[in-house]
DNA sequence: GCAAATGAGTGAACGCCGTTTACTATCGCA
DNA sequence: TGCGATAGTAAACGGCGTTCACTCATTTGC
């Protein structure tokens, strides 16, 4: 690792211009107004300048998503270390971060998850590989659970009633995770699907209809999946 | 309600055939594929005549989307029907006809609830008033459950554990249904999340991390979800 | 039956956009 | 000092939504 050139230093410089600039659009405008010409106008450029920096527009909107998706990831790991020791808090700090960052942060979140584009998704079909951003992301909530289930399993709804057909459909997550039984894979494939369906239904602004206070319903929610993670120990 | 002129004939139909080229558009390249020249080249017009029938692309947008949500409700409100008389058959047989339509019809999915543009959405903030497209989707769920809920109040799980807080947000939904315990509408809404939320991220690919089969999950989730509404009587 | 009014459609234009190409000036290194 | 790599420019192409002035057929009112 030696020391970058002056050209390296301008070079990343720039790059991270052209995505400060791409970004403020995206908050101002959402995510049509991210244009090559307005950023560039933006920085006293002409637009075809900013393809010595990237090869199209499209690669320049997927490397702000991949940022984007970072910083969500970072805002996640801080809370979780900031919730204490036990998993369960943990938990719950990462969640409340999540939604958090979700509706303070809500054209960001439609360029990571809203699917605008293919290939700008936080899920990977593959996400095995190490340092995948999508598989930071799945681990931020699934360490705390893998570790309370370490320490204490809790007694698991379903016990036994997961069919073969469905303990085959969930492989690719109880190949990354073994020590889990099928029936603790399930409930936290139901944990996450029930925390992103409140996050996005309420950044779209589709739960007006019922809720007023979408974050009272939020963490109802929330605590009543805990619960089921935690077996009689009388909190 | 007299008969239609022959202009007004001409009018409908040409109407019809620019929402037909606007979805074929959507089908095949996507949301973003839809422009007024494409429209226009496939009708051999010019681009300028749309805006005798639409006063701009967003409004043709929306009309589109208006009349898939119209579309989609028809096949829910069918299969429902086709279920049988028993509400908790209504709803297994809405809720799978729900991803039937979603899966298999992904790019209109998006244009209806992806929140694409401001406005393009099947959840307006009032849903209120009758014949809303909205209210109308929602009715399909809710109806059967309200019915299943006449017949045989079923043991709610939560009962007595939901707080002012959420009771007083959860207002909106409580003055359309206002025969439901509070714990009876949380339980409604928790359903729908998990719906919406697996749909959804099957429709966006996002379940493949964990995931080869997804109906299987989906018909694991919704017998669950069942579960509780089915207060021993023994299914 | 004929003139006026209405409606549908066209072509040209404006200002955006992404992208490519050819060209110029500058920087870093030998 | 000179040379290659690099960063930037201007011009152009084709596509887009939208507006405007205009033509032509159809409908309507007398």
């Amino acid at each position: 690792m030696t020391a970058p050139t002056r050209r390296e230093r301008l070079r990343t410089a720039a790059v991270s211009d052209i995505k400060d600039g791409a970004r403020r659009l995206l908050v101002t405008g959402g995510p049509q107004a991210i244009s090559l010409r307005a950023i560039a106008r933006d920085m006293g450029m002409t637009a075809p300048a900013i393809y010595r920096y990237f090869p199209s527009l499209e690669a320049l909107v997927l490397d702000l998503a991949g940022d984007l998706l970072d910083e969500l990831c970072e805002h996640l790991e801080a809370a979780r270390d900031a919730a204490g020791a036990e998993p369960i808090d943990q938990l719950v700090g990462t969640a409340r971060a999540f939604r958090r960052w979700s509706v303070r942060h809500p054209v960001e979140f439609r360029l990571v998850f809203g699917n605008l584009m293919p290939g700008v998704d936080a899920f990977p079909d593959d996400c095995g590989y190490p340092g995948d951003p999508g598989a930071r992301l799945g681990d931020v909530f699934i360490t705390p659970l893998v570790e309370l289930w370490r320490r204490r399993p809790f007694p698991v709804p379903l016990a036994g009633q997961v069919d073969a057909g469905l303990t085959e459909a969930l492989a690719p997550l109880r190949e990354k995770h073994p020590e889990l039984p099928v029936e603790v894979a399930c409930l936290m494939l139901s944990g996450w699907t029930m925390l992103y369906g409140l996050v996005s239904m309420e950044v779209y602004h589709q739960l007006r209809w019922a809720v007023t206070d979408p974050e009272a319903l939020f963490d109802a929610e929330l605590a009543a999946f805990l619960q089921q993670l935690d077996g009689g120990s009388g909190r």
